[in-house]
DNA sequence: GCGAACCTACCGGGCGGTCGGTAGACTACT
DNA sequence: AGTAGTCTACCGACCGCCCGGTAGGTTCGC
């Protein structure tokens, strides 16, 4: 079901079933000639190129341009909720699990952009049906995020910030990084994640004195120093 | 030249130049058609439909797609100069600054975020040239960004962040407002703008009081800096 | 010989854009 | 005062192109 999965699963499976990551490849496609050119600008045969067959061919995989987008989108919220929310949740201190939240949404951008970022910046392109549901999964993960800063908050951690606002404003950075890190720049994607967690824990704490003010305890991915 | 004018040009100017009302008529329609369905979704019949005009009628007044897209986004990167860059120029305390900067743009959006939004959300619809001209104008406002960054570390005030990292992550944070804003929504503007510069400031300047008060040990890393 | 995996050829339609007008206000000459 | 010319602000009809999508094969491994 869930698409654009692993090409090891071919050698996994024996090649058993080639339809499958024939299948996946086309999303990968079809997600990373979205992702640069965007929805409306990039044609069915756009993509067919991209994985060497024609229109009428790439018709045998997909049902259509907009259920090639839904499936994409399905495909990426099902990602931040596996590596995302779900490790999340099972965090129970508030900040430890703000900074998993953040760290690990960053790390999936770092990574590879072009599904998440689909994800939010071509919503109208879908059917109604569809959009309602992407936006469902949507603002369900901005309210775990809204409710993790209104425990902060009963703790005492985090003074006067509406937390709705605060989860919303700590979204739009993370989904930024998307449109200006390069994985080839200056900064390696690890740096990049830990100064994003960094910012973003410190842009919803208290100033100065409470509890544990001093270092926060490093998320759950080691992270820095993998270079030099 | 600017267009997108106020309508109350004309009345001061007793109708002397109904034309350049009609235009900037045709700029703003065209900036919320844009943002809300996006660029290439968006047809120049919709655009004509929405101010009166046949497509043909349009053309009178327009060079075509690209240079309307290109003229909206002119006006909002004169709009950010003007109500943004240039008073926080003139802000000599870089902390000060960086409020000035990110309310006054968190303010802009609050009011009306079509064409802004437009600005980093359909650089792909222009032409190499202009986007090379817009890419440039933006580069040098997150450029203006980094350097207040960069002054506040000189002062003390911020440890081990990379400036880019941080302008980049504030200029997210505000563009993303006008994603979840509702100008009838629960919060008002002025609520939203004030919450999002306190994230802001807080989300750069060290915890605790000043210089090295901190925690040098893990915001230290100094991240290489491969320029400078 | 049969189905999976692909192709060529085509369709209706909407797109950005253009062309040849023309109604009407305003000017110019007689 | 009449009328011919001119210019602004538009419109209906049309163009060529490319789009998403489909019908009806053909190839090839089993």
């Amino acid at each position: 079901m869930t698409a654009l999965d692993n090409a090891a699963l071919r050698a996994a499976t024996g090649a058993a079933d080639g339809e499958q990551d024939r299948r996946a490849e086309i999303y990968r496609s079809a997600a990373r000639i979205f992702h640069r050119k965007g929805y409306h600008a990039t044609s069915i045969n756009d993509i067919a190129a991209a994985v060497g067959l024609t229109k009428a061919g790439l018709y045998y995989y997909i049902k259509g341009k907009q259920d090639l987008l839904f499936a994409i989108m399905g495909f990426a919220m099902d990602q931040l909720d596996e590596q995302v929310i779900e490790p999340a949740r099972r965090v129970e201190d508030p900040q430890t699990r703000l900074e998993t939240i953040v760290a690990r949404h960053a790390r999936l951008i770092t990574q590879d952009s072009s599904a998440l970022t689909i994800l939010v910046n071509e919503l109208e392109g879908l059917l109604p049906d569809d959009r309602a549901d992407i936006i469902g999964r949507q603002r369900d993960y901005v309210d775990f995020i809204a409710d993790t800063l209104a425990a902060l908050r009963d703790e005492g951690k985090v003074l006067g910030l509406d937390p709705t606002v605060g989860a919303f404003s700590l979204v739009g950075m993370i989904l930024w990084i998307s449109r200006w890190y390069r994985a080839d720049g200056r900064l390696d994607g690890d740096e990049v994640v830990a100064e994003v967690t960094r910012m973003a824990i410190s842009a919803v704490l208290n100033r100065g004195e409470d509890s544990n003010a001093g270092n926060p305890a490093r998320t759950g991915q080691p992270a820095k120093e993998t270079r030099e």
